[in-house]
DNA sequence: CACCGATGGCAAT
DNA sequence: TTGCCCTCGGTGT
């Protein structure tokens, strides 16, 4: 779940749930206890995200920052009563309900000065008004770097995970392992453009949809089906399967340490 | 009940 | 590049 889309609608969510409100903070795991009593009894004022970063801003003005990374197991519960299973970490209440957060790569209190630090080295969410993708454009046309590491440096793009690489890449025909001073300022706002419209839509609808209406399967004339992770995607995770646009079959490979996914045919090199 | 993997990211090597 | 963080659900015994 955790990429970009995720985190954003995590944001929307406390706003909506909390937002000016009073809050209990609590650490029924224990591991957070100390930052848990800086936020207990606290106003949240702002609910921001920033990338894959979460970021609750509590007290008379917002100076005690909440910052959350759900890294690659985090998650969070929300619900009208407390998370029914997990360690969990923080519990956030109010009188809406309980926001339970488990397992979170990070989950610390800042000041304003590091809330600067943190934000000044994430490159370009394209989820956020203020991003810039020249700036993301200046990195990756100076590096020999692949498009596809590049894509996942959150110092360039913040935001994208490993399915919105995967797949942007494959809507745009672009073989992952471009490297990005090849790659072209076309191609990288092609890229960008993408990424604005399928995590705008992730927010949307709280998941990763990434197929256009003439090939889903449907229009294919296949059988319909659902992805594992519950969306519709071209090729994350359909390593050995027919491509659903020209029926080769879908490479995977590993590369920086992380699982990569393309057609060979569609996204040729 | 053990093991595995996962949509991240960091430090150490 | 490897290992570790940390959690849970799915799978195999």
């Amino acid at each position: 779940m955790p990429e970009g889309h995720t985190i954003h609608r995590l944001a929307a969510e406390h706003q909506r749930m909390f937002g000016g409100r009073r809050v209990r903070a609590t650490s029924p795991q224990g591991r957070f206890g100390e930052g848990a009593r800086l936020l207990d009894g606290l106003v949240l004022r702002e609910a921001d995200a920033h990338g894959k970063h979460l970021l609750l801003g509590f007290g008379e003005d917002g100076e005690r920052v909440l910052h959350v990374h759900l890294g690659i197991y985090g998650k969070y519960f929300f619900g009208e009563a407390p998370a029914p299973v997990g360690a969990v970490r923080l519990r956030l209440s109010g009188g809406a309900g309980y926001a339970d957060l488990r397992g979170p790569n990070a989950c610390e209190v800042l000041d304003r000065g590091e809330v600067k630090v943190l934000r000044d080295r994430l490159g370009a969410d394209p989820l956020r008004a203020d991003a810039d993708p020249e700036v993301a454009w200046r990195r990756i046309s100076r590096t020999r770097t692949s498009v596809a590491v590049l894509l996942m440096d959150q110092s360039v793009v913040a935001g994208p995970g490993n399915i919105y690489r995967a797949e942007v890449l494959f809507r745009q025909g672009v073989h992952p392992l471009v490297a990005g001073r090849a790659l072209g300022r076309e191609r990288w706002m092609g890229l960008w453009e993408d990424l604005r419209v399928l995590m705008a839509e992730g927010v949307r609808v709280g998941r990763i949809d990434t197929v256009r209406p003439e090939h889903t399967p449907e229009a294919m004339g296949r059988p319909p089906r659902v992805d594992e992770h519950g969306g519709e995607v071209y090729v994350y995770r359909r390593a050995g399967l027919p491509c659903l646009v020209c029926g080769t079959a879908v490479c995977a490979d590993v590369l920086a340490g992380r699982n990569l996914f393309w057609c060979p045919a569609c996204q040729p090199s």
